[in-house]
RNA sequence: GGGAGCAUAGCUCAGUUGGUUCAGAGCAUCUGCCUUACAAGCAGAGGGUCAGGGGUUCGAAUCCCUUUGCUCCCA
């Protein structure tokens, strides 16, 4: 017998079993002749602190881990974290800034990037660190990062793979450019979302007959320098004598052609459009249709260079402000227009991107799509939910270039080599120089050979994950155990961006699916369904929740409430019930460990002690059972709940109600050996999803030869006895029955009431084994006979058979009781109704399948019995 | 503009091939309990024309059509 804690107090529990458990090696994984179960974790941000989604995405992983663990698979997670070239690069800067003094402008490549690994070993591995507060059973001894030395080879080899393939090109397009970051993003970086915004009606005059004047509408008026043409439609009536003639630019006076173009919208603005090549893509596209010039008057950090002729200097959005003040003192503003339109923002900086036309390196995706499309179509790859299959589809049949390179100096730098015209791929630059030296000869110039000063997108070495964190490209033996990995869980907002490529580069390098199955998790927002973040500030603090409810509780706080792909509201009521549910199961463990042993046994309380074994191993089976079904299909918090309940409503509201002996009373050894023996296989069920909890109470419930819980294994299912589990729902209708019956009449729950069943009891259970459990449990007195005092007695029907309470005085409601009684005879007479004309319908009888027939008489018989009895009760 | 999806209890969601006593769970609500493991608790109860309309069927929350409202993805 021990001494526990009124109430269960996680901090030092949690941080003894982390503690412990990687003591004993049991996250570490190599390979064997079990069946691997493997996962590889989706490396968070090197910049990144343990936020919400990460809480979700991992305490998901480890249940799958945790569990893979328990059925005897050799379970492996693979933490890591991801480089992030553009959010490192930037907080590297500041961090340079801020702490050192120093500007990028001012260091050299080299100078920087010892910088920035100095400050990726100081802060990197901290969201690493902070799963481990979660319980992540990662196996950290193979922690990975996309910048090693493995993870990097394999970038470089990728890059010059496809590059021998024909795979990848580089070209002059219009592309995607962060100003802030001064880099370009691929088209899956850039987000896009309604804002509000202003439409600019300006006049350009006409340059042979200054009293016209043409308007057009635009939202950028600070782009009219670069403007090359003004196109309408060719069927506008409005425009007809304008085509072909030539207007002014606003302010710079300079003429450009009225040109006709379909393209045009009738409909939107004034029906006249601008045609500014460098700056909109469609304008673009137009541009080069008619043989038009591109006029550039924007530098890369959004600042408006020399060939914008006037506001050289200022930001574009400075310049909007200002230009339209110039246009409105000229004379040329003809009107503003509020209007809602999609603004593409960098994923990262949040800054407006600019369509910008650029040399940049890029991945043709159309061979590389192929495979992946069939490998999900044809279920090789499974998505969970299902329907996003269709947003896959429809991302990879409409597959444009990658655009790969980015401006920044963070990552793996692009291993071309340029030497005047020619490019030469390498994985390193003695390569490089061998074949440049092989084409060129004698006259081969070291110097002149020049690396490409850009990097590549992180998401180039993401892709390759499954890979080469089992060094796929060198150690066949690791990579063909682990892979293909069990299951990849994710958010479903990486799904192009990572999830698709990965299907990708699984079948380009290995002919093979990185993973089994995919597993989508939701967002998680707020009670108001906005998404978390850092701007509205409804982002609870993750770790101060585990402070709080412990890790356990936020754990299922988090999974309780979180079906595949659906948001999931995060409230912290959720990690309250959590908690509850912790101290729930400590209090359990407080009464167990309270008990005296002793070695006699009274037989009568043998027997039902044994009883109600029986039926809490029934209902571990089903439940084991069930949870089987939904950990199929990804059913976690289905599973939770069921486990939830099988734990607080059967083991602690039935089990050890129903051994729990008379106050001071022992208990004998052989039902303390059961009662713990349940114990710890509800915590080996329990432990995927609350691992400390279950570990913490295994240890006190557990024999001396059982292995620790993470380790063990699970329960052994016993047969199947339907008997058995029908008559126990049976009993338990018979238990809230009396207790309703107190409950109404105002009585002490465990004041002694006699109780007499009046029926064929037989039907549904024997009423020896019961007899004792049900007086225990609802402390009555059953009678054999109706002995009861008929006016002081409360009756209610339990299926067929009436249960009669006799009330200690005579204080009984009888007008009451008696119109409840005349309710239910009218139900089931209603019912007998509905059930006769379903029988006489020779329809229903000839085509519905004879066990719903059957059923149905069953169901009028037991009716017309119920009805019976209640009658006789109103006498 | 193209596509996908959703609508079930006050809230969040289950409801698997149409068929157990007029639809289930958790939370919330209400009632009664400070009962010697647990008030972070115990015992009960109430609550739904399954978005509206139409159809198929012996039988529809489930299948089809339609209206309305909402969400997301892509352009």
């Amino acid at each position: 017998m021990t001494t526990l804690n009124k109430t269960y107090n996680p901090q030092d529990i949690e941080s003894k079993w982390y503690s412990y458990w990687m003591d004993h090696n049991y996250f570490h994984s190599t390979p064997d002749d079990r069946e691997s179960y493997s996962i590889v974790i989706p490396p968070p941000n090197v910049t990144g602190i343990l936020h919400m989604g990460h809480i979700l995405n991992n305490t998901i992983q480890d249940i799958l881990i945790r569990r893979a663990r328990l059925k005897g698979k050799n379970a492996c997670w693979v933490p890591g974290t991801d480089h992030a070239s553009i959010a490192t690069e930037a907080k590297v800067v500041k961090w340079l800034r801020e702490e050192k003094g120093l500007k990028k402008s001012d260091l050299t490549r080299d100078e920087f990037l010892k910088y920035a690994w100095e400050w990726t070993d100081k802060y990197g591995g901290i969201i690493l660190n902070q799963l481990k507060r979660l319980g992540a059973s990662c196996d950290w001894d193979r922690t990975a990062f996309t910048m090693d030395d493995v993870r990097s080879k394999g970038v470089i080899k990728a890059f010059v793979d496809l590059y021998n393939n024909g795979k990848i090109f580089r070209g002059l397009r219009m592309i995607n450019w962060d100003p802030h970051a001064q880099t370009v993003l691929s088209n899956e970086e850039v987000i896009y979302n309604e804002e509000n915004a202003r439409l600019f009606k300006l006049k350009y005059i006409q340059e042979d007959d200054p009293s016209k004047a043409l308007v057009i509408s635009t939202q950028r008026p600070e782009t009219i320098m670069a403007d090359v043409a003004i196109a309408v439609h060719p069927d506008d009536p409005r425009y007809q004598s304008w085509i072909g003639s030539r207007v002014l630019i606003p302010l710079i006076n300079k003429p450009i052609p009225v040109i006709a173009d379909t393209y045009v919208d009738i409909e939107f603005g004034t029906g006249a459009l601008k045609i500014t090549p460098a700056h909109d893509i469609n304008d673009y596209q137009l541009g080069e249709k008619h043989g038009l010039e591109v006029i550039d008057i924007l530098n890369g950090d959004g600042t408006l260079n020399e060939k914008a002729i006037i506001l050289v200097g200022q930001d574009r959005f400075e310049a909007r402000k200002n230009i339209v003040k110039m246009l409105e003192d000229a004379g040329l503003l003809d009107g503003i227009i509020d209007y809602r339109t999609n603004i593409g923002r960098s994923e990262r900086t949040n800054a407006v991107v600019e369509p910008r036309l650029s040399l940049q390196w890029f991945v043709d995706m159309d061979s590389l799509a192929k495979p992946a499309l069939d490998a999900v179509n044809q279920g090789d790859i499974q998505f969970y939910p299902k329907n996003l299959v269709n947003t896959y589809n429809h991302w990879l049949e409409n597959i444009r270039s990658w655009c790969i390179s980015r401006q920044l100096w963070w990552g793996h730098r692009i291993p071309a080599y340029y030497y005047g015209d020619d490019i030469f791929v390498a994985s390193s630059r003695d390569e490089a120089e061998a074949m440049a030296m092989e084409k060129y000869g004698e006259d081969f110039n070291r110097d002149l050979l020049i690396q490409d000063e850009d990097v590549l997108d992180t998401w180039f070495s993401s892709w390759l994950w499954p890979i080469t964190v089992f060094d796929g490209f060198g150690d066949p033996k690791e990579y063909n155990y682990y892979v293909p990995t069990s299951a990849l869980v994710t958010g479903w907002d990486i799904i192009f961006l990572w999830v698709a490529r990965m299907i990708m580069a699984g079948y380009e390098w290995k002919q093979e699916r990185p993973f089994a199955d995919v597993y989508f998790t939701g967002m998680v927002r707020d009670k108001q369904r906005r998404k978390m973040s850092k701007s509205l500030g409804n982002s609870p603090d993750a770790l101060g929740l585990i402070d709080t409810y412990g890790a356990d509780g936020v754990r299922f706080g988090m999974m309780s409430s979180s079906p595949a792909g659906g948001d999931l509201l995060f409230d912290e009521k959720l990690c309250e019930q959590g908690r509850n549910f912790c101290n729930k199961i400590w209090n359990a463990l407080r009464l167990v460990t309270s008990w005296e042993v002793t070695g006699t046994a009274d037989a009568g309380i043998r027997a039902k002690n044994k009883l109600a074994y029986d039926l809490m191993r029934q209902k571990i089976s089903e439940v084991q059972q069930q949870t089987e079904v939904n950990f199929e299909s990804y059913r976690l918090s289905e599973n939770l709940i069921l486990i939830y309940s099988l734990i607080w409503d059967d083991f602690c509201a039935y089990y050890l109600e129903m051994i729990k002996p008379a106050y001071g009373s022992p208990i004998d050894a052989g039902t303390l050996a059961e009662a713990n023996a349940l114990f710890s296989d509800l915590m080996i069920i329990l432990h995927p999803f609350m691992p400390f909890i279950s570990e913490e109470v295994y240890q006190h419930t557990k024999t001396a030869e059982m292995p620790d819980c993470i380790v063990s294994k699970y329960p052994e299912p016993v047969e199947n006895n339907s008997a058995l589990k029908e008559s126990f729902g049976f009993f338990k209708d018979f238990v809230t029955q009396i207790r309703d019956i107190r409950n109404k009449n105002g009585l002490k729950q465990k004041e002694q009431l006699p109780v007499y069943l009046d029926g064929d009891i037989s039907n549904f259970f024997n009423l020896k084994g019961y007899r004792a459990l049900l007086e225990s449990i609802a402390f009555v007195s059953v009678h054999d006979n109706n002995d009861l005092i008929a006016d002081q007695s409360v009756s209610a029907l339990v299926r067929t058979v009436k249960v009669q309470v006799q009330m200690p005085v005579k204080s009984v409601n009888k007008d009451e009781a008696k119109a409840e009684i005349l309710e239910k005879i009218k139900y089931y007479e209603g019912f007998v109704n509905a059930i006769n004309k379903k029988l006489e319908n020779a329809k229903f009888v000839e085509n519905a399948p004879p066990a719903v027939i059957e059923k149905e008489r069953k169901k009028l018989a037991d009716s017309l019995s119920n009805i019976e009895s209640l009658k006789k009760e109103l006498e």
